[in-house]
DNA sequence: ACTCTGCCCAGAGGA
């Protein structure tokens, strides 16, 4: 039986003499875990129950010999379990302990990827090292994607030189980049090619052999998870590009076989062989010791090798729960042969960690130390909140996950057709309602019906409506898709920090930490002639040599400064880098500035950086296109004069190759800081445009990370600061409220027109048509709500009839908006209103504005809840209209809170 | 208690 439970206490590990001799043990107390659906998991394949029976009281489980070096790592709260245990009497309580067919998982949840445990295993320094500074782009490495990537499409298969005309040509930016010719490159994977189309030869000679690729795996009972290269007849092939004449494979790369042996075991598979195919090993090269010429090493994986990449894995996962930092000394690894010794050195020295290699050169300051360490404890919140999603591809029942709008179950699976290149284009029909997080381009696993145990398949999506169209390298009969978590934009997060602090230069930590006030250069020209507070901040941007903040409050013509300053810059011959943290609002500033550039540039000096799917249509002109001739690729990057992107694309490794005179980052206030940093590490100087009175960044844990550079900025440096103060949007009766709670009373609209405008202004429309409770542009209906928590059918169906009204008084669907705060509302509303009125969340009407905006606040009795206390909420909601705005409520529960109070008084005046 | 966007996933190799 497999038992599971949480460690309820101090681990007490001793010797003891035995029948066999002395052994250690280690007593671990145990709360077994009482969630009742573990009880389902099938865990590894012996039909044991993995819980112990019905108990919440503390047990004791006792680990022997090796495992006891797991059970060192334990601290109480920790997750502990142990596969194929055996039950014991002792003092008449029942015990378990392990047996000769036990593992010992620690924190089984956190899923532990293969790469991390090779890299572990050399030395846990170097895990960390790659996780703090990032892998940068180089031809090695490029190559050697290459090689699998061609190796794939051999065992698809799929023609040699159609692969590596593809692969190389799909690769050209990078390539370009690292100053690679095409020919080159191809001729060096031919190479290695031959090695392996000679050894799959041999295979196909001697017996049928079952070929699988590129295989996603994860394993709920080892929390691994990996890609396996290939699997021959369930085993698995590791391809490698170097060279390797030893008669043994590395160390290293057995204990990468053996973990994708442990991830196949569990997926029904029973095998003890590996092979690593070292691809560079020719005819030329004799192994010395066997004088074998064939590149592939078959290796016997023992139990002994499986359990002790369990425990390395153990490892990981305890150091990341409790958030240590290795030192190297965990390892037995010799600093001196280490090729990343020098990078050991001084990021220990700078850090002040204690470290095997030693240290080299001086320690940050203490407030930048403190600094990474506390942002370094966020992030790692985040990971392990992306790791909690991981999790619940498992925990959750398949409807839970579909009520979370993670997946997409109970698809009908239509049709599936081979594409060229091996791969599979699978068609599936969605049954039920499609209100998911999925969307086109995203990454699926794609299974059949059980994303972890069944057949499943990393998929993209390549349509999503009625029919959904995925494709995959396998041919799934899907019924089923998962979002697949992923930690890129954590890892982006911490490699973005660790440059800055590590690699960014003395003055921009300085004006980072406060240490040094921001500098301006005097700038005599007007950019803006009827708007001071526009042209200032233009002027700002221009003249800052360190940096400058813009706060644009809602409708104060914030894209439109950023354009202008783009121009100027542009026209003094800068190179720019235009961010923000959504595609959306990338492609917002993008578009106005466009509109600046006409007769400045050519328009194909402005580069759009970024994936297909989240590039907005009409920018896709401008998009950067990857693959192509290298040389090619890489002059349309550099002869661009602004670059856009996602401040998640600036930490890419193509990114980081491209050096920039200004950073101009939009919708600040909604990035954390390492997110902000990623954009302006790239940059000399940088601008920060964004309001911290709209909402703040989205971050998964509750931390550091919720308060934006921007924000923290504003308050160091208010003298680098200018905020707009004339909006363009919104009716005088409708801001006023939103000035005086949010902006000190000091939001006007910009002229007296925009502060007269009323819907009559409108072609066709006419207030005298809506009834009088309507007519002024701020109104109030009372609503007494149906007392469910997150919907509301009574403000639903009134909203439907305020619609209607409005429609009557001749405006266009088009030009109203709804805004609800729960998602749940926004369909429930959805249902009673015609298709072209938009309805959305709050959050993600940030950015946008209507002629006539209704909000739903969805709240009867009283206001409490987390959606209903930050107050920045309110202030996005109430700005997005320009000429009518209705609040839709139960008035006793908005009266409960003095601000939702104020905002009462204001609307009914 | 709720809100929710990013990202080619994980691994590619050097000595």
């Amino acid at each position: 039986m497999h038992v599971r439970g949480t460690v309820a206490g101090e681990v007490d590990v001793r010797s003891v003499a035995t029948s066999y001799g002395e052994s250690e043990l280690a007593e671990v107390p145990l709360r077994p875990a009482d969630d009742a659906r573990n009880g389902e998991s099938p865990a590894r394949g012996d039909g044991g129950t993995a819980t112990v029976a019905d108990g919440r009281e503390t047990t004791t489980v006792t680990l022997w010999n090796k495992w006891t070096e797991s059970a060192e790592l334990l601290e109480p709260g920790m997750e502990l379990l142990v596969t194929n245990a055996k039950e014991e009497e002792y003092q008449g309580e029942t015990q378990y302990a392990t047996t000769g067919d036990s593992y010992v998982v620690v924190e089984p949840s956190f899923l532990v990827s293969v790469t991390s445990i090779r890299n572990w295993v050399e030395c846990p320094r170097l895990y960390y090292l790659n996780k703090l500074s990032g892998v940068p782009l180089n031809y090695p490495v490029v190559k050697g994607t290459l090689v699998h990537e061609v190796f794939g499409d051999l065992l698809r298969g799929r023609d040699l030189e159609e692969s590596i005309e593809a692969r190389v040509e799909e690769r050209g930016l990078q390539l370009g980049l690292l100053g690679e010719t095409p020919a080159a490159v191809k001729e060096e994977i031919r190479e290695n090619a031959t090695a392996i189309e000679g050894w799959l030869e041999q295979g196909r000679l001697t017996e049928e052999d079952s070929w699988r690729s590129e295989q996603l795996l994860i394993s709920e009972t080892f929390g691994i998870r990996g890609r396996a290269d290939a699997v021959r007849r369930g085993a698995p092939v590791e391809l490698k590009t170097g060279k390797n004449l030893k008669k043994e494979p590395r160390f290293k790369d057995k204990v990468q076989a053996a973990c994708y042996a442990l991830l196949l075991e569990e997926h029904g598979g029973d095998v003890d062989i590996g092979t690593l195919l070292y691809t560079k090993n020719s005819a030329l090269d004799r192994n010395e010791e066997t004088g074998d010429l064939t590149p592939a090493k078959e290796f016997t994986m023992g139990d002994g090798l499986l359990k002790y990449v369990v425990r390395l894995r153990n490892e990981i996962a305890a150091m990341e729960t409790a958030g240590d930092i290795p030192t190297g000394y965990e390892a037995d690894a010799k600093c001196e042969y280490c090729f990343e010794q020098d990078t050991c050195m001084v990021v220990s020295g700078r850090l002040d960690q204690e470290s095997k290699a030693g240290q080299i050169g001086q320690s940050l300051p203490d407030e930048e130390l403190e600094y990474f360490d506390r942002f370094y404890r966020a992030i790692e919140d985040e990971r392990r909140e992306v790791h909690r999603e991981y999790a619940k591809l498992w925990e959750q029942t398949a409807e839970e996950r579909a009520d979370d709008d993670r997946a997409l179950i109970d698809l009908e699976f239509l049709e599936k057709r081979p594409l060229e290149g091996g791969r599979w284009e699978l068609r599936a029909h969605n049954t039920g309602g499609a209100n998911s997080k999925l969307r086109e381009g995203d990454l699926v696993l794609a299974s059949d019906g059980d994303p972890v145990r069944g057949s499943s398949e990393l998929a993209r999506i390549e349509r999503l409506d009625d029919e959904i169209v995925i494709t995959a390298d396998e041919p799934v009969e899907v019924t089923r898709l998962d979002v697949y978590p992923s930690e890129l934009t954590t890892d982006r997060l911490l490699v973005a920090m660790h440059d800055a602090l590590l690699k960014g230069d003395d003055r921009r930590k300085e004006i980072l930490f406060g240490r040094a006030k921001p500098a301006f250069d005097t700038i005599e020209e007007t950019f803006i002639d009827n708007n001071d507070r526009q042209n200032e901040a233009v002027t700002k941007a221009v003249g800052a040599t360190d940096c400058a903040l813009i706060h644009g409050p809602p409708g104060t013509g914030k894209t439109y400064t950023i354009a202008r300053a783009i121009r100027a810059m542009v026209e003094r011959g800068e190179r720019v880098l235009l961010s923000a943290f959504t595609n959306r609002a990338v492609d917002n500033a993008l578009e106005a500035l466009l509109e600046q550039l006409e007769d400045v540039i050519d328009e194909d000096r402005v580069v759009r950086v970024g994936s297909e799917s989240g590039i907005r249509d009409d920018m896709e002109p401008y998009r950067l296109e990857r693959a192509g001739d290298p040389e090619d690729r890489v002059a349309t990057l550099q002869n661009a004069q602004v670059v856009a992107a996602t401040t998640s694309t600036c930490g890419s490794r193509v990114m980081k190759e491209q050096a920039f005179d200004v950073a101009l980052v939009d919708e600040a206030a909604q990035l954390t800081e390492p997110g902000t940093c990623a954009a302006i590490n790239l940059a000399e100087r940088f601008v920060l445009v964004g309001d911290h009175e709209q909402l703040p960044p989205v971050v998964r844990a509750e931390n550091d990370l919720t308060e934006s550079l921007f924000e923290r900025l504003v308050d160091l440096h208010p003298e680098a600061g200018v905020m707009l103060d004339r909006q363009y949007r919104m009716n005088q009766r409708i801001q006023a409220f939103a000035s005086n709670e949010f902006y000190d009373g000091q939001l006007r609209p910009a002229t007296p027109d925009v502060a007269a405008r009323t819907l009559d202004d409108l072609e066709g429309v006419s207030r005298d048509r809506l009834p009088e409770s309507l007519q002024d542009p701020v109104s109030f209906v009372d609503v007494e709500g149906d007392r469910s928590q997150y919907t509301d059918s009574a403000e639903a169906a009134r909203i439907a009839a305020l619609i209607e009204a409005y429609e009557a008084a001749g405006l266009e669907r088009s030009e109203i908006g709804v805004i609800a705060p729960f998602r749940a509302q926004v369909s429930e509303i959805s249902t009673h209103v015609p298709d072209d009125v938009a309805v959305d969340t709050v959050d993600r009407f940030q950015g946008s504005s209507q002629e006539v905006i209704v909000v739903s606040f969805t709240a009867t009795g009283s206001l409490e809840g987390p959606i209903f206390e930050d107050y920045r909420r309110i202030n996005v909601a109430l700005t997005r209209p320009k000429r009518a705005l209705v609040l839709v409520g139960d008035a006793a529960a908005l009266a409960s809170d003095p601000v939702y109070e104020r905002m009462l008084e204001w609307a009914r005046r």
